[in-house]
DNA sequence: CTCGGTGGTGAACGCGCATTAACCTGACGC
DNA sequence: GCGTCAGGTTAATGCGCGTTCACCACCGAG
C-alpha cells in the first residue's frame, strides 16, 4: 500500500505476462532468453533493461503469485462465517485464480525448482502458509484430525484443483470452476 | 511374456532406478549426465554403454510405467465386480502404485515435455487412455454426466492423487493410502 | 595362449545459451 | 542546441553439458 500505481501495464508485466505462457507450454529451460525476447516485440538482451536475469522473471512472477495466493487466502479466511464456510472460500478462491491465470499455476509447480536458492526458500514458505490456512481449517472442522494428516489433506486438495490448467479445456470454464470446487470440498469432507 | 526374466537387477535397471530418484529430486534438466554416472558408481560417458542417450533413459521409464499403469489398470476393471467396485479399484491401484513409486510419478508429470518427440506422444497416448478409464467407468456409474466432464474429473482424481509424493512424508504410508484413496473417491462421487 | 566383445576411462569437441560489451538513437530538462 | 538517460541493437564471450573418440582391461570360448 506505498503508491498504488494504477492499470496501464508496464513493460515489466508485460514481459512477465508473456514469459509466463512460454514457460508454462515448454518449461523454464525449454525457452531461451532470446525466443523470450522475440515473443515480446524486443529480442535477445534487451530483457536485461529491465531484469537482472532470466531466472529474476521467474523468481518475481512465482513469488508475487505465492503472496497474492495466501494474502487474499487470509482475507477470505477471516471473512468467513465458520470454519466450513471458510473452506468453501479458499477453494473458491483457489479455483477462481487458477483458471485466471493457469500459466503461472503450471509454472509454480512444474518449475519451481529452477528458482534461485533465497526466491525458492520464500515461496516454499509462502506455499506452505498457504496449504496451512486450509489445514487448520480443516481441523477447525475436524477436530479429531491429526495436524499431518490435515497437512496432507489440504495439499492434496491443491494437487486436485491446480491439475486442471494442464489440460487443453474441451469443457466451459464456468462447468469446470464448480465441478473442481465441489470435488474439492466433497474430497476434504472425506478426511475420517 | 516372452521369456519372463527373474529379479536380479539388471545394469540397466539400476541405472533407471537411480536416474528417476536423481530426476525426480532436481528435474531432468537439473542432472547432469556426468553426475547421474557417479551416482551409479561408474561416471560420465559409460552410461552410453547401455543408453543411446539421455533422453532414450527418461523415455525408457516414462514409457515403461505408463505402459504398466494401464496395463494393470484395465485388468482391475475387467476383475471388478461394477462400475463402483472399478472405480474404487482403480482409485486403490493408482495410489499404490503412485506411493511405491514416487520418483516416477514426480518425474512423469514434470518432466514428460522433455522427451524426445516420439516417445512423447506415445506417452500422451498411453497416459489419456488411462485417464479415459477411469472416466468411462465414473459415465457407467453416472450416466449424466458428459463425457469432456467425466474426463475432466478423472484427471482432477488424478491430480489430487499425484500430488503427494511431492511431498516430504510427516504421515504413514498407510493412513495416507487410505487418506488418499478415500478422499479421490469422495471427489469423484461429487460430479453432479 | 589368443582373441573378441563387453563395459569401463579420461580427453576432446561442439553447440546452445545466458550473460556482457560496445555502440546507437531518440526524448527531454536546461 | 546539448548532455544524459532509458531502452534498443548486434557482436563477442564463456561455460556447461551432451555426446563422441581412442584407448584399455578383464573374461570366457576356441
Amino acid at each position: 500500500m506505498t503508491t498504488t500505481e494504477q492499470a496501464e501495464p508496464t513493460r515489466r508485466e508485460q514481459i512477465l505476462a508473456t514469459a509466463a505462457e512460454l514457460f508454462a507450454a515448454r518449461g523454464f529451460h525449454g525457452v531461451s532468453v532470446a525466443e523470450l525476447g522475440a515473443a515480446c516485440g524486443i529480442s535477445g538482451p534487451a530483457l536485461y533493461k529491465h531484469f537482472p536475469g532470466k531466472q529474476a522473471m521467474l523468481a518475481e512472477m512465482l513469488v508475487s503469485i505465492s503472496e497474492q495466493l495466501l494474502a487474499v487466502g487470509r482475507e477470505r479466511v477471516v471473512t468467513a462465517d465458520g470454519p466450513a464456510a471458510a473452506v468453501r472460500a479458499l477453494v473458491d478462491w483457489h479455483v477462481e485464480f487458477a483458471l485466471g491465470h493457469r500459466p503461472l499455476i503450471v509454472v509454480q509447480d512444474r518449475d519451481w525448482e529452477s528458482l534461485p536458492e533465497q526466491a525458492r526458500e520464500q515461496v516454499r514458505r509462502l506455499q506452505r502458509s498457504y496449504v496451512d490456512l486450509l489445514a487448520s481449517q480443516l481441523r477447525a472442522l475436524r477436530p479429531e484430525l491429526s495436524k499431518p494428516t490435515a497437512h496432507a489433506a489440504a495439499q492434496a486438495a491443491f494437487g486436485l484443483l491446480n491439475s486442471t490448467p494442464r489440460a487443453g479445456h474441451a469443457i466451459d470454464d464456468d462447468e469446470l470452476r464448480t465441478l473442481l470446487a465441489n470435488m474439492a470440498v466433497a474430497a476434504l469432507g472425506a478426511t475420517t
